[in-house]
DNA sequence: TATGAATGAGATTTCATTCAT
DNA sequence: AATGAATGAAATCTCATTCAT
């Protein structure tokens, strides 16, 4: 009727379902994500999804890349910043760890299409995590060339840190369950939350260096 | 009469079933796989499974500690063989690697269970991760006590092995479709597979000692 | 826009399952009866049954509420219209038989239900029964106020009515089975249907009474 | 490997199993019933029910069979020792409460029965009932010539004390909870139990008898 | 006489998707 | 742009029955 208010209604639509389907899908993989859950989380109707978005692959794809690309971005938008190897590689390790902290469900989602072999990835997603394995692939190059780390294969490294954030940081559950059974020779100096990247960060600029910092 | 021959004409039945299952629930998840395909790959009828074993968490349940404790077994094992925790930590990533080669079901599983928070992660397959983790903190403080280690909380030091040894086996597919898009950059010595695991350890050693052996 | 025509869609398919649930549960009784058939019969898909009324228990449940409901409703609304306990009960007995006249499915249901004690009774239905049985008590307590019926357990009567209507209508399956059987001397003078009703009625009355009237 | 002593041991089987169903079915009917619960109840395995008995509908046959059964020769066995019609009367009414008493399983299965429409009532159990009903027309039908009873349809009587005992008996379960939702008003003079059949001989004998006894 | 194991057929329930409005 | 209603296909689970021993 009026339609000039309605204006951005579909995008605000939108915006609720992708949202919706990124905690579902988060929570409960492809496969155990219910379309209906989906739909009362964002508010909406089932067939709106259909309309505005289409089947459940074409949304879990929408989903997946609304957060690849958000990742991407944030990393390559700090990486230029600083001078030497050892800072960048920090700040990679920090910067990861923060986007992993601003969007939590991103851990969960990269796990899982790792578990499936990325059979669901989509290409912009690939595009996404081939640039990001780029950046840390040339910090890698520059520290060697200047003689501060050792060759690492970059996409053994990107593991070694995606693997550490994602699973530390996911894995909070599970270890308060493993704490339960075996108390304090576990965790015996608890992480503090917030110092994690930190930690993180030194196992790996020492797994890297020639002259580790101790 | 004799029955000698038919003795263990339930237990092999029960193994075909637990054999199908980790697999198809290691390729598929827990909401992906069908009690049809976990039936048809033992070669028994559906209904053997729910006489035999039960439903489907029933199944997954007995899937998931199948591999957690075979692993638990292995791992402690070869634990006690050496004395310093040096030589001690590598033989527990490379006998870790050995296990997931060995058991190339299990990355997928353990992955997605973190994914979900462990909500399934059934008791006793979280008393196997206890005692593994307890044996990293074991070497880890008794390097730390002979001046060889920094101290690291061995949750963490957990996470960030399983994550690299995981992640890298599991990845492989993905990791093929990203050096499709971005060449040798990516992975410019790509990794012999074998070699994996001593990368890895020597990472880990490197990552965890005052002074690193380079 | 306009909608009237299709005002109550979902009304109207909600009562077509209902029916069919009654007929189907009466007929076979709550395990005999299958949701396929129901939906057959209510010339809908199974799903949607699910969609509007969920699962077999609830559409159970819904399905003898809507009898019982009824039921009640009929009686109580006779109910005030007489002044004498004798007219009363009579009209008692004539409306209930004719409740289960106009609603053939009623007796199998109750019957059913009263065999498994009432396992499967929800409250709603418990309600209506309450509350006729309370009709019947105040019809006795006027009466033995009035000199004119003996003290009588309202429920023993209620049974007693509820056991001759519902059992003769039927069982008159088994009856003719019998009568093959027997032949004349067990139904002498078949009653015709119709007067079943004054036939039943004279004998509660005469057996309620002090000074039956014969 | 003796036998001697093993003589009867299939007997006592098939009694354990016959109780069992008796029981099974009585609680669930003839859908609800699970070949599994009698046969655990039996304490036997389930083929064992196939080998000795049959399919179900066999096993149900034999159960109902041996209620029906046992019920007729207590009734018919005490039926010619009184001389007066109404002693004869008041006797029928008691011998049967005092069977349902001694047989709980037998009201729920007959109520299912006739629910049914008798459809599974083997040719034996009908044989029974028209035996029993035909003890009950010559009681009334002696009355009538002595100038006591009144012409009442035989099988109508029948089903009013059926209905009476059977229905006040097996519905314990349901009067009590409707209780709960009345108090008082429903059951101000509970029927104690035991005198439940006196209670119901009286007001079947003054529902008959053209002189009433009061 | 009795049983553990196995199964085919079928029951209930779920779910992604479409249709009419 | 959005929805309530409906559904086909398929998934999980059950159960009476049989077979080999």
């Amino acid at each position: 009727m009026d339609g000039s208010r309605e204006k951005g209604r579909g995008q605000r639509t939108i915006f609720h379902i992708l949202q919706a389907a990124v905690e579902t899908f988060s929570e409960s993989g492809f496969d155990g994500a219910r379309m209906d859950a989906i739909a009362r989380r964002a508010g909406v109707n089932k067939a709106t999804i259909y309309y505005h978005i289409g089947d459940k692959t074409a949304l879990y794809t929408a989903a997946m890349h609304r957060i690849s690309g958000q990742t991407y971005k944030i990393i390559a938008g700090k990486a230029g910043e600083l001078a030497s190897p050892e800072e960048r590689l920090a700040m990679f390790v920090h910067t990861f760890a923060e986007t992993v902290d601003a969007n939590p469900r991103m851990g969960p989602m990269m796990l899982r299409e790792v578990a499936g072999g990325g059979q669901r990835l989509p290409g912009a997603v690939i595009e996404d995590i081939a640039g990001i394995v780029g950046l840390l692939a040339q910090i890698i190059d520059d520290g060697h060339k200047a003689g501060a780390f050792r060759r690492v294969p970059p996409f053994m490294l990107y593991m070694m840190i995606v693997g550490s954030v994602l699973l530390y940081k996911t894995s909070a559950p599970v270890r308060q369950r493993v704490s339960e059974e075996y108390g304090t020779l576990v965790d015996g100096q608890e992480v503090v939350s917030g110092t994690v990247a930190q930690e993180i960060a030194r196992l790996i600029l020492n797994a890297v260096s020639i002259q580790p910092r101790v």
